[in-house]
DNA sequence: CGTCATAATTATACGTTGTAAATTTATAGT
DNA sequence: ACTATAAATTTACAACGTATAATTATGACG
């Protein structure tokens, strides 16, 4: 009988396959990223991949899911730091916008593209709450801190969609040459923190 | 000698093709919107469309101009209502939500498009401005009127950047499902507006 | 008017893409 | 060693953007 894909064969390729990808989607962008690159970037011809992955679809699928999981570690270990609520929430805030800003390529993969068809992919699935998740989790030590109030994944969600606002705004080139980015940053934190402050 | 397109008819072929872009790109989308169709779409040939635009990325960047004027215009005529600043701010708040929601396409296309050589299109850049300047217009009201107090500009962007950060993760469908759109809206006005009060 | 130079348009063709189908290669069980 | 068949490659195709070649249509002039 003729050999056969082991199980772990199987996740070693696609594993290697999704980190190339990885990289040349860097390299190249949405558009420039082609298929037929991928392969012979791995030392494969062109169909191969289609042995380990049902299409383009499916193989962006995984390096988006690869991009989630890299950004909620990131946050993970920038939250885990040691301080205050309010030193770690901030580290956090400031992980985000430099996973943003310096890996923007991942970034997009993360939040800015609409596959239509994401509920077909489960890593991908996963990966997404995983990083919705770590983006929520440091709200509930501000609230126990008594620094906030108010319902936590409300909150959470109004700051994490302000961050993202100003983000996107600057990856787009939007925001006007005289308003610097990082004084929208501060200015949004603080104003929101304001606005949602304990006691008033 | 032979027939030669006058200004005006030159102008005509290129509104009627980019309005034809634009129903196309909506309902196709980035990557399933071509030329060919689009040809077909106002009856001619796959090349007539080069004698009016360079190639596809002047055809888009049309389109894109052509999208900035119209939610610059809708801005505006929200703006120009009557009432008090605080009305006239909200009016216009309302309306750009408004705008993204129904025309989704078209706020993709001004605000979530990357063109690598965006200066080259005149009209885009202009239009860009426009938009802009719509977006902040607002605020120096609620300034004058007591309202808020700080920068404008920098307020401004901070206002604007919120929104769009609701707005584009609502639209990647990446908001938690228990957690409203509208109440992310409200909540990040409230806490901006009181996070910039006069007075304080 | 008929002819002709030439702008406008269309037809053809090429290189590239994702991927389906056909073909070749390599290996495990007899 | 032989063979069934999984894996991999080669070939092939339709669709794309667009360069180039061919065609069509028109307005000035003899």
């Amino acid at each position: 009988m003729p050999r056969v894909l082991s199980k772990e064969e199987v996740e070693d390729f696609r594993e290697k396959l999704t980190e190339a990808a990885t990289r040349l989607f860097a390299e190249r962008g949405q558009d420039g990223f082609t298929l037929r690159e991928l392969a012979s970037e791995v030392g494969v011809s062109p169909m191969t991949p289609y042995r380990y992955f049902k299409d383009k679809d499916e193989i962006l699928a995984a390096v988006r899911a690869r991009a989630f999981d890299r950004f909620a570690e990131k946050l993970e270990n920038a939250f885990g730091k040691k301080g205050t609520p309010v030193d770690r929430a901030n580290a956090a805030a400031q992980a985000y916008v430099e996973f943003a800003l310096q890996e923007t390529a991942s970034y997009r993969l993360i939040f800015d593209i609409w596959q239509p068809n994401e509920n077909d992919y489960p890593d991908l699935v996963r990966a997404g709450i995983r990083a919705r998740a770590t983006m929520i989790q440091h709200i509930p030590g501000l609230l126990e801190a008594g620094v906030l109030q108010g319902d936590p994944v409300l909150i959470g969600h109004v700051f994490w969609s302000a961050l993202h606002g100003a983000v996107m705004l600057r990856l787009a080139g939007k925001l006007s040459p005289d308003c610097d980015f990082q004084k929208i940053i501060d200015e949004t934190m603080r104003a929101l923190s304001v606005g949602f402050a304990a006691g008033r």
